[in-house]
RNA sequence: GGAGCGGUAGUUCAGCCAGGUCAGAACGCCGGCCUGUCAAGCCGGAGGUCGCGGGUUCAAAUCCCGUCCGCUCCGCCA
């Protein structure tokens, strides 16, 4: 048996106008306040709470039934709305001015205890909250996070189709696409021993998109990658993804500008200061150590290799004389040796052998290792550095990866622990990458962005030269020069979005391939069907992909991606909600012709 | 693959770093009282394989080893 019940409005909307109306609301039993004769009941909804008031003496038949509520009881409440008495409004409530006066309480359906409160003050694991998920986003946090993130959808919707683009779906089941993730496989019944690839993103299709004349293209869409989890990386996330013809990139990143501008604006009241600034690869290394500088705060890395060069302190000399890197960040207070012990156990953890460091009390340098440090070393570091009485410098020295990596590690840290203002909102462009790297480990040049990328064209010669030489380090110094049309978007230290002009010459193409070591045959196998594209007519095209989640996080300034998530999955990539990912049926695997191995 | 933090009533935690009334608190839950509360209040009650396995010891939540799970980070990944 159950009930049926209609409701007239969302309990969070009721309103003024609704006084002395007779109302029919549904919803959950947020809280009962029972005092004996009168029964207060919070009933909540998707919009909001409303008191609902239980008397005896006017309905025992409604007094009885929410005499015996519980928490999250769902029921239908009958009744008349009226203006609380004077001295009992509750300004915390959007509609604590008014009460809904019950005739008649219906109970829709009944709820076993809670394995968490549905409030707001009770902190709960992750575990849980992923378990019982429908709980979680029952609370007032998550539920308004899931609706930032649609009222999101709709700008961005309407924006681009304002903007003439189209939107299209491109396929899940597909094929590897080179980007370097590693790719989620599916297995193909029809074809035994053949999988699918889930897409790592688009990029593929919407460059065929643009091929085929759709020259403006736009997709929220969910990508997936095999790797570990992060914070602010899960096994499946979303991209807001377009790509546009006859574009470059200040159309591009113009578009892109005004787009997160409308974001900023409508859902949040702020008001994003345009052009974006935009800041080089290398400036954004040299200063804050990273290609995601969060510039918000100060500590900003000093460049000290030149003035140790020829150093008594062999931990600086060594990297200073021979291509590494010596750089420090100063801290503003004396740090103790504890904070400095555990400070050099985080660095260690990184990858560094240890910690340098120098304090400037009472009047003097103090560390045990400006002992080593001639008076011009001593001169040029406190000159470089500003230091001061009562501050400290934390030292990084060797090769120029570790070096940046250890010392915005560290910034960030010492932000965090000490405190320093980090409000609003730092936008900035990062361009200028270079088109590739050297990797030592896998002996081949690994492209930045990724190998779709358009180098820029005064660079091309040199990536014409480095295909000449057979010398690998007179290669590699010419492709460390060649810059690529590739632009990442940075707010607060994330990098929320991502993008180039691309490739549409399919010699070119062929010539990036080659160079980064992908051979005529692979390029074929892989992506000839793009490379074939190329030669039909490919318009010049650019575009961009913004991480959603990343951007909705960081607006509602939340630490994790999974707080806009609706069903997200822990670290382990596991559903705890579903249990995925689970045991196949045997059956399934045999029709699949796919046997496990212990 | 690696490092760190955490795992004790339904929930959040204390107890662990000096092993021996250490199995506790708050909230929740159950029962009762209560006519204006809004994280209601008051009285009473139930509730725990201390993540799991092994070891040390007369004795382990506590020390040691292993393992699983959650989180943060490195590697990996835009």
């Amino acid at each position: 048996m159950y009930e049926e019940f209609k409701r007239d409005k969302y309990c969070g909307e009721v309103s003024e106008q609704d006084e002395g109306k007779r109302l029919r609301l549904t919803g959950w039993v947020h809280r009962v306040r029972n005092h004996g004769g009168v029964v207060f009941v919070d009933l909540r909804d998707r919009e909001g709470v409303l008191q609902v008031v239980a008397e005896e003496k006017t309905s025992r038949e409604a007094y009885e039934v929410a005499d015996r509520l519980k928490p999250e009881f769902v029921i239908g409440v009958e009744g008349v709305v009226r203006r609380r008495p004077p001295g009992t409004e509750n300004p915390k409530l959007k509609t604590g001015n008014w009460e809904l006066v019950a005739e008649k309480i219906v109970v829709l359906n009944e709820s076993a205890p809670l394995p968490f409160p549905v409030d707001e003050e009770t902190p709960v694991s992750e575990e849980l909250k992923l378990r019982y998920r429908y709980l979680d986003l029952r609370r007032e946090r998550m539920r308004e996070n899931l609706l930032f993130r649609s009222r999101a959808y709709r700008l961005i919707r309407d924006f681009l189709y304002e903007k003439g683009f189209v939107e299209v779906e491109t396929p899940f089941l597909t094929k590897s696409t080179p980007e370097g993730a590693r790719d989620f496989l599916v297995p193909s019944r029809l074809h035994p021993g053949k999988f699918y690839a889930l897409p790592q993103s688009p990029q593929l299709f919407k460059q065929i998109l643009m091929v085929a004349g759709f020259d403006r293209y736009f997709q929220i869409v969910k990508c997936l990658r095999d790797e570990d989890l992060r914070a602010d990386r899960q096994p499946e996330f979303t991209q807001v993804d377009l790509e546009l013809s006859f574009a470059d990139e200040e159309e591009v990143m113009s578009l892109s500008e005004e787009l997160v501008a409308l974001l900023f604006k409508e859902l949040l009241g702020v008001e994003l200061k345009r052009p974006f600034e935009r800041v080089s690869y290398r400036e954004a290394l040299e200063r804050y150590g990273t290609d995601k500088p969060d510039r918000r705060f100060g500590m900003e890395l000093v460049e000290l290799t030149d003035l140790f060069k020829e150093s008594a302190f062999k931990v600086f000399r060594e990297p200073a004389a021979s291509g590494g890197k010596v750089k420090a960040i100063k801290v503003p207070k004396l740090l103790s040796r504890k904070e400095l012990d555990e400070l050099t156990r985080f660095v260690r953890g990184l990858g560094a052998g240890g910690l340098a460091w120098v304090k400037y009390e009472k009047g003097a340098l103090s560390s045990p290792i400006v002992k080593f440090f001639s008076e011009q070393e001593k001169e040029g570091l406190i000159r470089r550095t500003g230091l001061k009485e009562g501050e400290t410098l934390l030292f990084s020295a060797g090769d120029k990866e570790l070096t940046y990596k250890v010392l915005s590690a560290l910034r960030l840290r010492l932000a965090e622990e000490l405190g320093l203002k980090r409000e609003g909102f730092d936008v900035l462009w990062v361009v200028d990458f270079p088109f590739a790297e050297w990797d030592e480990e896998e002996g081949r040049f690994t492209p930045l962005h990724h190998p779709f990328t358009m180098p820029r064209k005064e660079d091309l010669p040199l990536l014409e030269e480095a295909l000449k030489t057979d010398r690998l380090e007179e290669k590699i110094a010419l492709v460390e020069r060649v810059r690529s049309r590739a632009y990442d978007l940075v707010i607060n230290g994330e990098e929320v979005g991502g993008g180039s002009v691309r490739i549409h010459k399919p010699e070119i193409q062929q010539k990036v391939f080659k160079l980064l070591g992908i051979g005529e045959v692979e390029a074929q196998e892989k992506f000839g069907f793009l490379l074939e594209a190329l030669r039909y007519g490919a318009p010049p095209h650019a575009g961009i992909a913004f991480g959603l989640d990343r951007l909705l996080a960081l607006m509602l300034g939340l630490d994790s991606i999974r707080d806009v998530i609706a069903f997200p999955k822990t670290q382990k990539g596991v559903c705890p909600l579903t249990g995925a990912p689970d045991f196949a049926d045997p059956k399934q695997l045999k029709e699949l012709k796919i046997k496990v191995l212990e």
